[in-house]
DNA sequence: AAAAATAATTGCGCTGAGCGCAAGTTCGGG
DNA sequence: CCCGAACTTGCGCTCAGCGCAATTATTTTT
């Protein structure tokens, strides 16, 4: 797991294919950095029980190291959300064309958010192996996010869905997003049904799979999609406050 | 401003009822110290360039106080979002019954964020001084709502809207929230869709105002509701990946 | 292949946010 | 009028985050 000793299993099947040698180095170490900052945020239940030494350490780089990719601790986590909200987005612009505009939004979240499946993406391998390597699940899961302090920097990274999705939504729905708010409330409201289904999921203990969950969620914020464009200059016929 | 010359033009007309005198005094200090920090970080283009202490003195009390209300300077910003989304969750519920269930939730979100209006309740008419008092416009709460470091905290406050509106969201459709997950799907819709609309509105410059912008990104996210419930058990007939 | 240029890592030391503690102050109730 | 509880304040500590400058690794140039 050290950035160094990491040379690497597979070295051809990376996230994201990088340029030159020492960019995919520097991918490298980063992401290294995150996972340890996961872990050990598991491990300890909760990030304020986890120092900027201790995740340095177990990424095997020093702590200025580690302020230097990330400027807190928050920051390292949100890395990982991130990265895979760029994933979904990617995903989604390469599904069939005939896909209804729903299902291929749900699937590409699904699809991504199930660790499940082939061993496909580094990444996703190694998040499965963690959440595999015993101990860590719902519970654990739960008392990460429900974190006072770690909450808004997570899910200012989990928004990056909505930020990654609106451009791709804009293009499958023909709109311009400079000009229709359309795509960026539809970009929002999936990304929403996305952070609310996993909060459900995590919090009632429901029945249903997860995976079930999301679709669903995703599904029936994708509707929004159905809408009729806005038009921006003119207001509605007349709804006036008393 | 300060939390003790200030005993009270309108002394009865608060927030919120206050129940105690001291809970009252309490709930002013924390009022007070949130508009200092919201004056200082428009007067100083970001959180950023505000200590904790000139906050406190901006505010009357001892820099040790300010740390007992806010644990940190984000969170005394975030507080207002907070307030206010409460007060929309009221004004919602109070809505007349037979007004459709989208102009319910767009007006009562429009009739808090719009300041205009009557000298209505007290916060809002001190935004108000604060904004008209000059110099404040779109470009000084750019510059607030764009800080890198305060973006996140600012934005889980604004997530209060959501949270808030769950429940009685889920009271008007006749929906349990714990059973189904589309009142919570909707107020994530709508709490998004404020946010979307007020970036649109700060960044892109646009003609419409932002009234008719917010009422018409609502109304749209709104229509979420009309979705048929979500069997939660039962995933939709086929549509497992490849 | 060596040397020069560029980029990444590291150690050191400083600033300042946030908090525990204990003393002082204000307020409500009997 | 006085007692107890809640609130405020000052002091001092810890540690996250960052600027700086030196060191090491990597790419490019000659």
């Amino acid at each position: 797991m050290s950035a160094t000793e990491n040379q690497n299993e597979n070295e051809n099947e990376n996230d994201f294919e990088a340029g030159s040698r020492r960019e995919r180095k520097r991918l490298e170490t980063r992401n290294c950095i995150s996972q340890a900052a996961l872990q050990l945020t598991l491990e300890n239940n909760g990030l304020q029980n986890v120092s900027p030494d201790e995740i340095a350490e177990r990424a095997g780089v020093s702590a200025r190291t580690f302020h230097n990719y990330f400027h807190s601790r928050e920051a390292a986590l949100g890395a990982l959300p991130g990265d895979r909200a760029r994933r979904v987005a990617l995903a989604f612009s390469e599904r069939p064309a005939d896909e209804p505009f729903d299902v291929a939004l749900a699937e590409a979240v699904v699809a991504e958010y199930t660790l499940g499946h082939e061993p496909g993406k580094e990444s996703v391998r190694k998040l499965r192996e963690i959440m595999a390597n015993g101990s860590f699940s719902k519970e654990a899961l739960r008392t990460v996010m429900d974190e006072e302090g770690a909450r808004p920097h997570l899910l200012e990274s989990m928004r990056q869905l909505e930020e990654q999705l609106t451009p791709v939504i804009a293009e499958r729905l023909g709109l311009d997003p400079a000009q229709d708010l359309l795509p960026r409330i539809v970009a929002a409201a999936v990304n929403g049904a996305v952070r609310v289904a996993t909060k459900y999921w995590l919090h009632e203990d429901v029945q249903a799979p997860y995976t079930a969950l999301l679709r669903q969620a995703v599904r029936t914020a994708a509707a929004l999609a159905q809408q009729p464009a806005l038009p921006l200059g003119a207001s509605l016929p007349e709804n006036e406050n008393p």
